[in-house]
DNA sequence: TCTCTAAAAGACACCGGTGTCAAAAGCAAG
DNA sequence: CTTGCTTTTGACACCGGTGTCTTTTAGAGA
C-alpha cells in the first residue's frame, strides 16, 4: 500500500524501489551492490534485473553517509601548466573510471599566505580519501602534513622522490636531462648554456643536477657567465638569452630548465638573427604543447604525465580501484621521462 | 553515559556534538548552520561559539541527503584548450567560493560514440544541480536535452548566443573579430589571408562572419585561395601556410581562427624567410599562452574566459551563490571579447 | 497577576544507504 | 524425520543532517 513506490514523474528509484520490485529486502539489495558473497546466485539474479528495470543507481551521498567515507579524490594543483594539469588528471580519470570514485579538483594559490587555511577549509568540507600533490605543490611538505593530520591521504607527485613510496609517484627527469644534454655534447657542443628553474624547486634542482652531471661526465664544466637563473616564466627566457646570445664567446647550444624559457631564448635568437638550429641548438622541459608550437619545433623532455595520474590514483586509492585500468608497472614509483628530439637542435656551426 | 561525544582521537565533531556542547537541540544547530530567522541572538551566539570550538563542519554528505539536493555543480569539457578550461574553472570557483558548493571537473570525449552514455552515467551517479557545458560540446544540442530529462540545469557557454538566455553565456567574437580585421584594412592591407576553424563549430562560423563582415564594410571580397579550411590544429596551420605563402601575389596578412593554427602560419613564415609583421601580418584568436611564447608575439582576440566562469556559475545556480563575488554586470549574458595587439601585426611593406 | 499571541526551541520522523546480529532456509548426516 | 551446521536473508538501528509539527518561552496588553 505504501505509496507509489516507482514516484510520481521521474524520481529517482531508491534502494527501497529496487527491493519491493524484487520481492527482498534493501539490505539484500545492498549486497548486490557491494558485492557480497554471501548471497545465492538466484537471489542476485533477481536483484540485477529489478536494478535494471527501474535503473537504479545508488545514490552516493547515502553511501558515503552509512560507510562513513565518502568516495572522493581531491587533485591540488596550482597550475604551472594547465596541459600538464589536465594530463594528470586523465590519467586519474582513466584508473578510476570503473570504480565508484569521483575527482575534485582544486587549484591553490601557493603564494597566498592563506593557502594552507583554504587547503584545510576545503579538505575539512569535502573529506575527500585522499588528495593528489601536483608539483610544485607537492614539496610543500607543510601540506603534506596538513593531510596528514586531517586523516586524509596524499600522494606527492614529483620530478624525484619527495618520500617514502606509499606517498609518492615521481619521474626520473635527473637522468633524462642527462641525456638530453650528453646528446649536445656527442653532437660536439662544448660551451652549454643553462637556463635554471626557480630556486626552491625540487625540479628546478633536479634539472640541474641532470645538467650538471652530463658535462661532467664529459669534462666539462659550467662556465660562470653561462649560468642563467630563471623562474620558468617565458620573460625569464627572454632575459637569459639576452645575457647569453650577447657574450663574446656565446654558447651553441642552451639547456632551460623548462620549455617555456626555452621558447623565450628561441624569441630573442630569432630577433638577433641567430639561427636555430644553424648557430644554437635549444633544449626546453616539459614538451608543453609550445614546444611544437614555435618554430623550429623544439627538443624537449616529456614527463610521463598521463601515466603518473594512473600511477598516482593506484598509490593513493589502491583499495578502491580493483578491475579498474592498471599501471604499466606496479612496483616502481619512478615512471619513465623521455628525451624527445626535434628541430631545435644539431651540431655547432664551424667557425 | 553516553559515548564520549567528543570522541576519541580526532574524530570529526558532528551537529550532535555542538549542541551538546551549546545545550540545544541538533535542530537548533541546524537553523543556526542555515542562517534561519527564527532565533535569538543570544542562542546563535552559544551555538556559534561551540562550533568554533569544535572545529566543526557540517558534513555535506548528510546535507545532501537531507535537503535531497547535493551542492556539486559540473563542467564538463572537451580540453580544446587546456588554459582555457583552467581558467573558466578559475572563475567558476571564485563565484561558489563564499557557497557550500563544489565542483566536479569531467572531461568528456567529443568524438567517442558512448559520450552520451558517459555523461548520462556521470550525471546519473553524481547528480549534480547543474553542469557547465564549454564549447564545442556546448553546442552539442543532444547534450543539452539530456541534461534536461535528467533534471539537470545546465548552461552552455559558445562564442554567440546558442540557447535562451537562461542557458547561455557567450561573448561577442563576431564583432571583435571585425574589429581586429578592421585594423589590419586600416593599416592598408588588401589581401588578407583567412584560416578556418573546423566545420560544424559555432566558433568556427562566427569568426568567420566576423571576417567576412569587416572585408565587406571595407567594401573588399575574399579571394578564393586565399580562404583555407583549417581544425584548430598546429598542422592545419602549417598546411594553409604552405598554402597561402607560395602564391603568386600572396597575402600581406592572415588571419587564423585560433592561435595554433597562427603558431602553424607563423612557422612557415619563418622557414620560408618571411618577415613577420614586415612582410606579413597574422592575428590568432584566443590569447592562448602560444600566443606570448611565440616570436614575434601574436595578435590576438582575447575571449574573457574567466570572467565568463563567474557568469556561468551565476546563471547555473543564482539561488545558491547569494553574498558571493558577483558577474560585473548581471544583466547581460553576453561578454566582451578583447583584441590584444601584439607584435605580429603591422601595415603591408610597400612592393 | 493573568491571558493571549508570536517567536523560539525541541521531538521525532526521515533522507537512502550500510552494519550488526538474529532468524530462516538449505542441506548432510544420523 | 530430526538434528546440527552452514549459508542466506531480514529486522532494526544508525550515519549526520533537515522538515514538520508541537511545545515552551517571552513579551505585550488587560
Amino acid at each position: 500500500m505504501a505509496a507509489q513506490k516507482t514516484g510520481p514523474g521521474s524520481r529517482q528509484p531508491t534502494i527501497n524501489d529496487v527491493a519491493a520490485l524484487a520481492g527482498v529486502s534493501k539490505k539484500t539489495v545492498s549486497r548486490v551492490i557491494n558485492r557480497s558473497e554471501f548471497i545465492s546466485e538466484k537471489t542476485r539474479t533477481a536483484v540485477q534485473k529489478a536494478i535494471e528495470t527501474l535503473g537504479f543507481v545508488p545514490n552516493p551521498q547515502a553511501r558515503a553517509l552509512a560507510f562513513r567515507r565518502n568516495f572522493l579524490i581531491a587533485l591540488l594543483h596550482d597550475n604551472p601548466n594547465a596541459q600538464t594539469v589536465l594530463n594528470f588528471q586523465q590519467g586519474v580519470l582513466d584508473a578510476i573510471k570503473d570504480s565508484d570514485l569521483a575527482l575534485l579538483v582544486r587549484p591553490v594559490d601557493r603564494s597566498s599566505d592563506k593557502m594552507l587555511d583554504d587547503v584545510r577549509t576545503f579538505l575539512e568540507k569535502q573529506r575527500p580519501i585522499g588528495a593528489m600533490l601536483l608539483p610544485p605543490i607537492s614539496e610543500n611538505d607543510e601540506l603534506a602534513a596538513l593531510c596528514d593530520s586531517l586523516g586524509v591521504r596524499y600522494v606527492r607527485v614529483g620530478s624525484a622522490p619527495l618520500d617514502d613510496p606509499l606517498h609518492c609517484v615521481s619521474s626520473n627527469d635527473r637522468e633524462v636531462v642527462a641525456e638530453a644534454v650528453g646528446k649536445l655534447v656527442a653532437l660536439g657542443h662544448r660551451r652549454i648554456g643553462f637556463v635554471r628553474g626557480p630556486v626552491g624547486f625540487r625540479s628546478a634542482a633536479e634539472r640541474e643536477k641532470g645538467f650538471l652531471e652530463a658535462l661532467a661526465d664529459a669534462g666539462l664544466t659550467l662556465a660562470p657567465e653561462l649560468n642563467e637563473p630563471g623562474n620558468y616564466r617565458f620573460t625569464a627566457g627572454i632575459e637569459a638569452g639576452e645575457k647569453l646570445l650577447v657574450l663574446a664567446e656565446p654558447p651553441t647550444a642552451i639547456f632551460c630548465s623548462n620549455d617555456e624559457m626555452a621558447a623565450g631564448v628561441m624569441s630573442v635568437a630569432h630577433a638577433k638573427g641567430i639561427s636555430v638550429p644553424g648557430d644554437l641548438s635549444i633544449i626546453g622541459f616539459d614538451d608543453s604543447p609550445t614546444a611544437t608550437q614555435i618554430w623550429p619545433a623544439l627538443s624537449t623532455v616529456r614527463w610521463p604525465i598521463r601515466e603518473m595520474g594512473v600511477r598516482a590514483a593506484h598509490t593513493l586509492v589502491p583499495d578502491f580501484l580493483t578491475g579498474t585500468v592498471k599501471p604499466a608497472d606496479p612496483d616502481t614509483a619512478t615512471l619513465a621521462s623521455t628525451f624527445v628530439e626535434r628541430q631545435s637542435v644539431a651540431g655547432p656551426s664551424a667557425r
